[in-house]
DNA sequence: GAGTGGTCTAGACCACTCA
DNA sequence: GAGTGGTCTAGACCACTCC
């Protein structure tokens, strides 16, 4: 491993700055699965910082799944190929960093009344206004998937904003919504006829469904949605890490 | 909140100890969504502890999913209906702790030869012998899920376990193999006619797939698994966090 | 016995939020 | 301006692994 170059006047965590100079050494392959690191000791005093933001940098890493500890051993790169892990974006952001040119075609954007499936999830009165967007995800010319969203009225007005172009999670970013935490739970069913007819598939074909309800910051929820998949174009990684 | 009951003499850490009571506090409903906690210098002057202990503490709910905090507010309960977070186990445990009575049929269990698609990710030489492991899990007298795996031969004899009533996680927990780390993708497509036949499901029947590589603490690949479920019985949940 | 990561202490300064 | 979480320091002792 090269030195490590740290900005201390940097806006950045020294943790972090840490945390991608190794990242980024485990995906170029300058260090390779099985690599020991150095301890954390050594670490701390090459680096001229204490051990717990070493340490903090490090568990950055394993709760990642790329390194894995073991007291009384040290610190290895994990034996894997590494893939970008699951995390809290949206699948227009899965698509652009995967360089495949995603497209969004918005099916309908309205206010409408919840009703109790709705309402529940989103935590408001049935009866009260709400947002309903669903939208046909593509990615070339092929139909990928179909998302159906609800959101809370008041939080932002989705029709301020280009949805097409920046993505659901992309426009409450700008409105300065940040997502949190999100709960969310993957199965599958038949598709019926008319996400069949959206998505090119045969009646009755399997689809993956994904259920995700998101939280900001302040515990509130945000957006749920429910969302189906072609299988055959889209799958869902993760990461298990034991704590 | 009432007080917390430390034990300093025990083994578990005093950070865990902290967390464990907030969150059964939390699922007791003790806490509440969208309560506030004490602030994290009130907490430790409280307990008689140190700041970063106490923040550990908080620091592993939020990554649970249940807590949300935010810089110049304060510590919430997240406002969601507080489930189990995905771990890393396996689905004998899912059932297990959910009183489900799961039960396990072998189909077969014998070492043969790895062929390249399962010498890849089990990172052996083609042709080397590995265990390969196949059974269908029922819940009551319902077929659920045909479950597939591959491992290395050489860390455990599985024949000397009891995989019917354990487990195959539990018998390697038994032979002193622990997980640290898995790569999980969830997927569907149909069943084919020996899958539609062993779950009561019609052939071209959606189910879903998960495959899974798994990790020891050394970051050697201990196993890879191939499975089906029926979808109308189980589901993938898991908790995003940003970071 | 030497070396590793796991836990813990008792502070410090900062950025951010809200009144 | 007061209070919050975010970051960081410079140590300490312990349990565990391996030789």
């Amino acid at each position: 491993m090269d030195p490590f170059a740290l900005d201390r006047s940097s806006p950045v965590p020294l943790y972090f700055q840490i945390a991608e100079q190794y990242e980024q050494a485990i995906v170029d392959g300058r260090l390779r699965p099985g690599d020991r690191l150095e301890t954390e000791v050594a670490l701390a005093r090459q680096l001229g910082l204490s051990r717990p933001t070493v340490r903090q940098a490090i568990q950055l890493l394993v709760d990642k799944g790329l390194l894995v500890r073991k007291r009384g051993v040290g610190t290895q790169v994990v034996h894997a190929q590494v893939r970008r892990a699951l995390e809290l974006t949206s699948l227009f952001d899965d698509l652009s960093r995967a360089g495949q040119a995603p497209r969004t075609q918005i099916l309908g954007l309205r206010r409408v009344s919840a009703e109790p499936a709705q309402a529940q999830p989103l935590q408001v009165a049935p009866g009260e206004p709400i947002w309903l967007l669903e939208r046909l995800r593509l990615v070339g010319d092929e139909p990928l998937a179909v998302l159906r969203n609800c959101l809370r009225t008041g939080l932002v007005d989705l029709e301020a904003f280009d949805l097409e172009r920046q993505g659901l999670y992309g426009s409450l970013r700008r409105a300065g919504i940040s997502m949190s935490v999100a709960r969310q739970r993957v199965g599958a069913r038949r598709a019926s006829p008319a996400e069949a007819a959206l998505l090119s598939e045969d009646p009755g074909a399997p689809l993956l469904t994904m259920e995700r309800t998101a939280y900001d910051n302040a515990g509130r929820v945000v957006e749920f949605g429910q969302h189906v998949y072609r299988p055959d174009l889209y799958s869902f990684e993760t990461t298990l890490v034991q704590r």
